[in-house]
DNA sequence: ATCAGCTCCGTTAACGATTACGAAAACTTC
DNA sequence: GAAGTTTTCGTAATCGTTAACGGAGCTGAT
């Protein structure tokens, strides 16, 4: 009684036929207009909603719909991704997908495969760590489905793609740090087959050997997870050092947590006697005592246009859509610039 | 040539009816062994991928999918809540479809009409301030789509829903203050439409009745976006009162955040003069310096069980499912239980 | 030989919409 | 009033898939 109302609901209570009413909602023309005025009163009565899938079925137009896979969610940065993305899907009638891959690249290929058997139009993917191009994204390929990276990219394969800038925004990270007189400057940096992790160490390297520094190994520290608790010991290793450094750069804000907790604790004063510089502009960078200076990664307006890069695919088969966003720096307390 | 395979291409290659093509490949009893491999291999070679589409127009309802409808997902708890959400739901083989309502009444709306033309299973939804019963779930009522509400409830609809208890959350929270040795207590509160906002208030004005105390109107403050700059701009209100309080209660972390930015740049000391609770145990509650004391809202739990309401009423058509979780102090520095 | 009971498969009608085609009704025109 | 034109509407096919039903062919028991 109160199921959904169809078109032949309507076209039996005004003993029309469905054609006819199909018309009549469609704008079309050979229609009356008393019987165009019948149908529409009736189906916003009967608070008519076409048949989203019915429609895409007869019309061979697959429907509006797109997969968005992420590392994590609850990451801030991602999270804003996620809204930029949301917000043009939703204002060009996108329905969106949406599934974590938790860093796990078996996961991510799960969750592409299923995508691909939901008939997505595009895949907008920020691909997990150990992500492959072989097995993860070759599949999707071959089977034309557009696909635009973001955050990170594959070595071995180009394609569409929105990131914001690593390698120069570490450039100019450290870069302030020389400027502001530290000596000695750490890094605390990602793994090597995460784009992010090569790219930030990159300009964290040409950076001193521009200025004429060395890089010294004790200096540079790996993590794999890049939170907060890893920040704390990679922070322990670097100040127990014989020659501890004066400065840590790291690749995301959660790790400067990390090295600005331990540093808190063992009353190492920021920025007077250590330096720190962070990554991402996360919603905590700002609320960190102090605050700290960290490179902006504008998640929504990345978002945004990897969406409507896929939009544009679909007009422009053989174009390729990347775009890198310059990196801007947030200058905040922990970075000694208010010193000078 | 590259065009999909479809079940009466594979019918017609084997000169076989189509019906026989489909109960081979889902594994239906009334076929023998060597059509069926017959059908499985040739359905392999073309790759076949069924159209799911018209599987779930005929089946009258989609395959496995589910939707998630959230204020904000760039706020920590939503973004939580969202990953309890995905991780059941992919154990489930269920795939997520998410929008954002933008703390809009009217795009919820719209958001949850699109959801249900898709033919989604179910919707979990997390409620805009200002959505209301009779114009935004009463039409899924009515088709009878299983709606698992998140975090808020409506006044005047009881269904399946899962929330944390605000009210006690609240309680403690003010009763630790109070036991602490603080007297002058005021609260930054949400706004009134806000169920979160009034159950907050509520367990703050009972604590302080309670213990025997007033409630004086120049402590409570309302604020409508509960982000920190809010916070900061009550705390210089509250602050600069001729009778300043000792302690401040918050709505959210974030708002707290304000508060302790406030207390920090003019030299307020926490937890010695002033103590400060917030609300969520937000990522941020941990970074902070001093670190906050807070109520922690475990979003992650709350998604999954919604998620496992969502699949119980599914068999379950009658039961109604309701839960709402205990409230947890996570207590920190910044209120002052590490004085005594 | 007849009949019951399998196994295996095809015919047909759905699911809810769009659309080509043609026919009935209404309106012109001479 | 007959013929032609236009407006308005219905019939039937179609999108790709599933499912109720029935029918052929074979086996084995009576």
């Amino acid at each position: 009684m109160d199921q959904k109302a169809r078109l032949i609901d309507i076209a039996r209570a005004l003993n029309i036929s469905v054609t006819t009413v199909s018309r009549a909602l469609n704008n079309k023309l050979d229609i009356s207009k008393q019987t165009k005025q019948a149908v529409l009163d009736l189906a916003k009565e009967l608070n008519y909603q076409p048949n989203t899938l019915a429609i895409s079925l007869r019309k061979k137009r697959t429907l509006k719909l797109i997969g968005v896979v992420l590392p994590n969610v609850d990451h801030y940065f991602f999270s804003t991704l996620l809204q930029g993305i949301m917000s043009e899907a939703h204002q060009n009638n996108y329905l969106v997908l949406v599934a974590e891959s938790s860093q796990d690249a078996t996961k991510e290929r799960e969750i592409l495969e299923e995508f691909v058997s939901y008939g997505v139009n595009g895949v907008l993917l920020a691909p997990s760590r150990e992500s492959n191009y072989e097995e993860n994204l070759l599949p999707l390929v071959k089977q034309r489905i557009p696909i635009v990276l973001m955050d990170r990219t594959y070595a071995d394969y180009s394609s569409h793609f929105v990131q914001s800038d690593d390698y120069n925004g570490a450039l100019e990270a450290v870069n302030l740090l020389i400027k502001n007189g530290y000596k000695r400057i750490a890094h605390i940096r990602g793994s090597d087959h995460w784009s992010i992790g090569s790219e930030r160490y990159r300009g964290y390297a040409d950076a001193l050997t521009q200025n004429g520094r060395e890089i010294l190994k004790e200096y540079v520290v790996s993590c794999t997870l890049a939170n907060k608790e890893e920040g704390f010991q990679a922070a322990t290793t670097l100040f127990n050092l014989p020659n501890p450094p004066d400065a840590v750069f790291t690749v995301t804000d959660n790790v400067a947590a990390g090295v600005i907790e331990y540093c808190n604790q063992f009353n190492l004063f920021i920025p007077e006697q250590v330096g720190v510089v962070g990554f991402s502009n996360a919603e905590i960078s700002a609320l960190l005592s102090p605050g700290l200076t960290t490179v902006e990664q504008k998640g929504q307006d990345i978002g945004k246009l990897a969406f409507s890069f896929f939009l544009q695919s679909l007009s422009d088969k053989s174009k390729v859509f990347q775009k890198t966003f310059e990196s801007k720096l947030i200058v905040r307390e922990s970075c000694g610039s208010q010193l000078s």
